[in-house]
DNA sequence: ACCCAGGGTCATA
DNA sequence: TATGACCATGGG
């Protein structure tokens, strides 16, 4: 990670001076948390909530319901969200895990390395899912590295892109030392940014790496 | 009709 | 270790 540019604590600042605080991850349970972060998997999280709404309705939504529900069927209510039946199968992993481990209260007093690498062990789960789960659902101090966070700290010169996602995390880590409640606000404000000015300028500081990104190609929007 | 979205696994070389 | 195929829907 490259800090001869910009600040990550600068832009920190700047990020929420202009959006605000982002109360995230929007979940009604800690386990709505962890099935978002596995739904959201290469997925626009619109189609999550579609996805996340099926399972609630029909009260689907912990890990033992879904422990105990017909795989077609759960598959069924996942479909809005893409790869439906991995993603089924993907879910029941995680819910055995949870299920298995004393749910929320039980892997709470786990050690943070201890949980990231034994969530790491579980099918469907890599890195992002599982830096997200410590983030979100057990209020660690960690980075997630998603899409949006490597081509915006590319686009501020302090990584080049290609790194490996530890490096990154790491790194990011290294120069931002800060409560989990900084890292949460960090990660949901990159989100939001990148979502938000790259469909409204045409040449926008948020996730254009080079130029124009792909979101504004010629035919993509009419910016 | 194309491009994209809050990734991860598995087979192959 | 490192690439590539594969997973699939909804919205711009």
């Amino acid at each position: 990670m490259n800090a001869s540019t910009t600040s990550l604590r600068a832009m920190y600042d700047r990020l929420l001076r202009r959006y605000g605080p982002q109360h995230w991850w929007p979940a009604n349970s800690a386990f709505e948390v962890v099935a978002g972060a596995i739904l959201t998997q290469n997925t626009a999280w619109t189609n999550v909530e579609y996805a996340l709404d099926n399972l609630k309705r029909e009260g689907l939504l912990s890990a033992k319901k879904i422990l105990a529900a017909h795989p077609r069927r759960l598959g069924a209510l996942l479909r809005p969200a893409g790869y439906y039946n991995l993603k089924a199968r993907r879910l029941r992993a995680v819910s055995r895990w949870w299920m298995d481990n004393g749910g929320h209260t039980g892997l709470g007093k786990w050690d943070t390395h201890v949980l990231r690498e034994s969530l790491l062990q579980v099918n469907g789960v890599g890195p992002e899912t599982a830096d997200a789960v410590l983030l979100y659902v057990f209020d660690r101090p960690v980075f997630v590295v998603d899409a949006y966070a490597r081509r915006i700290l590319a686009r501020w010169g302090m990584i080049g892109g290609e790194e490996s996602y530890d490096e990154i995390r790491a790194g990011f880590e290294a120069k931002f030392r800060r409560p989990a409640a900084a890292y949460n606000q960090y990660h949901a404000l990159i989100v939001r940014h990148a979502k938000e000015a790259c469909r409204k300028t045409p040449r926008c500081e948020a996730c254009c790496v080079r130029g124009r990104c792909a979101f504004h190609r010629a035919g993509a929007t009419r910016g």
